[in-house]
Parts: C-alpha cells; sequence; structure tokens
DNA sequence: CTAGGGTTAACT
DNA sequence: AGTTAACCCTAG
C-alpha cells in the first residue's frame, strides 16, 4: 500500500512530467492516497501544471492569473511578477477585441470597465494588502494606471485592443513557468533516482561494514531534509480517504476539470472562479429584471380566490410570481403573521394550505421577489446607521394591509423609504463625472456595494433629485 | 434600460 | 397644507 507520503512523490514526478497527460494525472490524484493538507511543493506542481495547459492551449483568462497569484503565495519567484501583470492586462483588454465598430459604449466597454473594476481595483487592491503584497510590482502599478485612464478614454482603448496583450502574456508566463521549474529543480524522485544511481553497488555489497550504507542513508535523509516541505516530511500521515479537506478536493476536481476541458473542448475555456465572483456580483442586477411581476403586488380578490396561485405546486416556477411575493412577505417578516393570519387569511386566502405557508422551500424568497424592504428587515434590523425607526415598516404595512382588506385592487406594495447616505450621495457625484449621468446601470455595476440597496432607478430619480437645484 | 411623469410619505 | 425626497409606472 502507498503511503501519502510516496503518494505525494509520486504525484509531484508526475505532475512535472509533460509526457504525463493530465487526464492521467487527474485520475490518479483520485485514487492516491495524498497528504491534507497538499504539501506546498505538491500544490507547485498542480498550478505549474495548470499553467501549462492554459499556455498549450494559448488561453490567457483570470484562471490563469489566479493560478499565478497562488504560486506566488507558495513561491517568491521573481519572474512571476513580470507574468502576473501582464496576465492582468490581457484579462482586462480581451473583452475590448470583441467589440463591433460604433462610437458610443458598446457592451464590449462595458465588459471592460467590468474588468478594471473586478482585477484592479478589487483583485489587485486586495493585493495590495494581503500577504501577497509582493505581487506588486512597479509594471503591476503602471499598468494599473493604464487601465484606469482607458476607462476615460477610448483612444487609449482603442490602442490598447492594437497592443499584442495576449502574445506578451502568454511569454511572460512561459518565461515565468521555465524559471519557476529551474528554481523548483528537480522532482523528489529524480533526486532521490540521482543519489541511488550514485551508489556504488560493488562497494555496498562487498563491504563488510555497513558505513557505505549509513552513508546511503546519511544522502537520503540529507535530501529530505532539504527537498522536503515540513508536511512532507511528515513521520507518519494520517490519511484518511473519506474526509478530503476542501483545498485539496478543490485543487484535485480543479485539476480533472482542466483535463477534461483539454481532451473535450481544446478550445479557449475562460469561465473561472472570477466568473462565478462575477455572476455574484451581478446579483444585484439581476434581480432586479422580472421585477415588474414579482413586484407588482396588485393581486386580486379573484385571483386569490380562485385557488389558481396554489403554493402546492410541483414545479416552483410555475408558482406565479405575485403570489410569491406575497408569500415571501410573510415568511420574511415573521412578525406580521399573526397580523396577516387574523385579518387576510380568514378573509382573502383561505384557499392557501396554511402549512404550505410555513415551508420555506416553496415560500424562499426568491429573487424576483427580493425587495429593500425584505432585505431590510431580514439583514439589518438593529444595525441601522441611519436612525431607522423600528416601528417605520410596521406601521407601514398595517397601513399597507389594512388598504388592501378595504380595497384590494389597491393592494400595492412600497418599499420603506430610505435616505440617502452620504457615501452614497458622493458616489454617484463621482461617479456621473466619470461615466456620464444615463448610464445608471454601468454605475450600478461598477459600485455593487455601495449600491446594493439602489435600483438604478432610485440612481437615477436621485441623480435627478440632487441636480434639480443646481 | 432609461427618461420622465405620477404617487407616496416624511417633514415643516 | 405645502414641499420635498424617495419610490413607482411605463412608453419608447
Amino acid at each position: 500500500m502507498v503511503g501519502p507520503v510516496v503518494a505525494a512523490w509520486i504525484l509531484e514526478f508526475l505532475l512535472r512530467n509533460p509526457d504525463v497527460s493530465d487526464a492521467l494525472v487527474g485520475e490518479l490524484t483520485l485514487v492516491l492516497p495524498l497528504p491534507s493538507p497538499l504539501p506546498p511543493r505538491l500544490s507547485s506542481a498542480l498550478l505549474l501544471r495548470r499553467l501549462a495547459a492554459d499556455l498549450s492551449r494559448r488561453s490567457v483568462s483570470s484562471r490563469t492569473l489566479h493560478s499565478l497569484e497562488r504560486l506566488h503565495r507558495l513561491r517568491h519567484s521573481p519572474s512571476l511578477l513580470p507574468a502576473f501583470a501582464a496576465v492582468a492586462v490581457e484579462c482586462t483588454v480581451a473583452p475590448l477585441r470583441h467589440r463591433p465598430l460604433s462610437s458610443s459604449f458598446t457592451d464590449a466597454d462595458v465588459e471592460f470597465f467590468d474588468a478594471v473594476n473586478k482585477i484592479w481595483n478589487c483583485q489587485v487592491a486586495e493585493l495590495e494588502r494581503s500577504e501577497a503584497a509582493g505581487l506588486m510590482s512597479q509594471a503591476l502599478r503602471e499598468a494599473r494606471r493604464e487601465m484606469e485612464a482607458a476607462v476615460m478614454d477610448s483612444a487609449l482603448r482603442e490602442e490598447l485592443v492594437r497592443r499584442e496583450t495576449k502574445e506578451a502574456a502568454l511569454e511572460a508566463v512561459r518565461v515565468c513557468l521555465e524559471e519557476v521549474r529551474k528554481e523548483m529543480g528537480p522532482t523528489f524522485l529524480e533526486a532521490a533516482a540521482e543519489v541511488v544511481v550514485g551508489w556504488d553497488r560493488e562497494e555496498l555489497v562487498g563491504s563488510k561494514t555497513d558505513g557505505p550504507l549509513i552513508a546511503l542513508g546519511d544522502k537520503m535523509r540529507t535530501l529530505l531534509s532539504s527537498r522536503f516541505d515540513s508536511v512532507e516530511r511528515g513521520v507518519e500521515m494520517h490519511h484518511i480517504p473519506s474526509k478530503m479537506d476542501k483545498s485539496r478536493s478543490k485543487l484535485l476536481s480543479e485539476l480533472v476539470q482542466s483535463s477534461k476541458r483539454v481532451n473535450l473542448s481544446g478550445g479557449n475555456v475562460e469561465e473561472d472562479r472570477l466568473g462565478a465572483l462575477n455572476q455574484n456580483l451581478s446579483i444585484n442586477s439581476t434581480i432586479v429584471k422580472p421585477k415588474k411581476e414579482a413586484f407588482d403586488g396588485k393581486i386580486s380578490n379573484n385571483e386569490l380566490q380562485s385557488g389558481q396561485l396554489d403554493p402546492i405546486q410541483s414545479d416552483p416556477k410555475e408558482v406565479d410570481q405575485k403570489h410569491k411575493s406575497i408569500l415571501a412577505y410573510e415568511s420574511s417578516c415573521p412578525d406580521e403573521k399573526h397580523l396577516r393570519c387574523n385579518s387576510l387569511d380568514a378573509n382573502i386566502t383561505t384557499n392557501l394550505d396554511s402549512t404550505t405557508m410555513k415551508k420555506p422551500s416553496l415560500v424562499d424568497r426568491n429573487a424576483t421577489a427580493h425587495t429593500y424592504e425584505w432585505d431590510s428587515f431580514s439583514t439589518e434590523s438593529g444595525q441601522s446607521p441611519e436612525t431607522r425607526k423600528e416601528t417605520d415598516y410596521l406601521s407601514f404595512k398595517k397601513s399597507k394591509i389594512s388598504s388592501a382588506l378595504a380595497d384590494p385592487e389597491e393592494f400595492v406594495l412600497q418599499r420603506r423609504k430610505r435616505k440617502w447616505n452620504i457615501l452614497e450621495e458622493e458616489t454617484l457625484r463621482k461617479a456621473v463625472a466619470q461615466y456620464g449621468a444615463g448610464n445608471w446601470k454601468l454605475i450600478k455595476r461598477c459600485h455593487p456595494e455601495i449600491f446594493k440597496r439602489r435600483s438604478e432607478v432610485d440612481l437615477k430619480d436621485k441623480w435627478r433629485n440632487m441636480s434639480r437645484y443646481l
């Protein structure tokens, strides 16, 4: 049985051997009893492998960028710096290349702004603060300045498109790979093999003393201590196959995936972790999409009584959005339950099974039913900086509900009015100066955190207010 | 998605 | 009651 130490040696050797296919390595990583967490040397080998795969596919993506960053945490090779800067630039410029000819802002421009924001304002800025601060090279600083300048300067963007940033990035990665490989030296197995090959068998076998054997043992020990990370040196590795830790399973699955990509597609695959992050960031903009149906609180008495809004439907998607908004409203306002049960339930929603009302699966606050009102209840109660009166929403809802009873046709939910704070106002002011009034969507996307409670329309309305009496 | 008109609610 | 900021609706 192969132990974790030996498994790590083997995998390191295979990873570093370009003749071994990614697919094979991927399979092996799943069956080998690897130590956990992965030793730095092995992690480095994995990252080198990923970078090499990117290089062979001529793919420069934020995945590449991420690999470089992680590699930098493991080994401080100077060659990583230019590679990181070049890849960051290429990741930013790439969206511009597919732009149609147009004088106004195109999707490509918007993507470029997004990329500048994500890579340079978030990722690189984070880098400056983090342990990977060493990556903050002069080249990176200059590149950052240039990317930020390009946001305002379409001519500069044109120039960036013409520049061969992709070639530069690929070349920098190639150089970096070479350097890091050199710095890492041979793999443990190779080094060990060298020592073994250097054995004088005759002497070893023929000798009557233990001298040569002891000498060999010493050599191996030296090799172990010089070449091995502390984890690998461990006397006993406790391998628990069923308990694969997160970092390892993540790395492994990435490797397996990347090997699949090479085998199946062979093309450029740009999706990655940053893509996921991207999605997270843009949630704010996507949730507003179906807002009309979702938030249109006008629900007629007939609709509710007819039973066509029965929440017990097999497919949650089939549940009417209006109905969902009511249910979400209920589920997110537990304090209001009585109120609703006593009044609305009795009068209007007798067809709704009361047990299903408690089921979160159906009444889950879905994206489309996401509102500020509910947000404030769930995430902000008690921590609002804006001197919010806790009774605000209660009185508000009460009045809404009673008016609904009086005239269900007019049952319109409205968000609680939230005063704009200085930060929001200043951010909006600067953003309008930067991107221009009217690009509300873009402005929101560039400041997802600050404007997380504001829709594009809110930004527009606020700007109208701010500029009204200028 | 945005602009612009309309409505609501907080404040004076 | 009037004013205003925040929010809603909807055509294009």
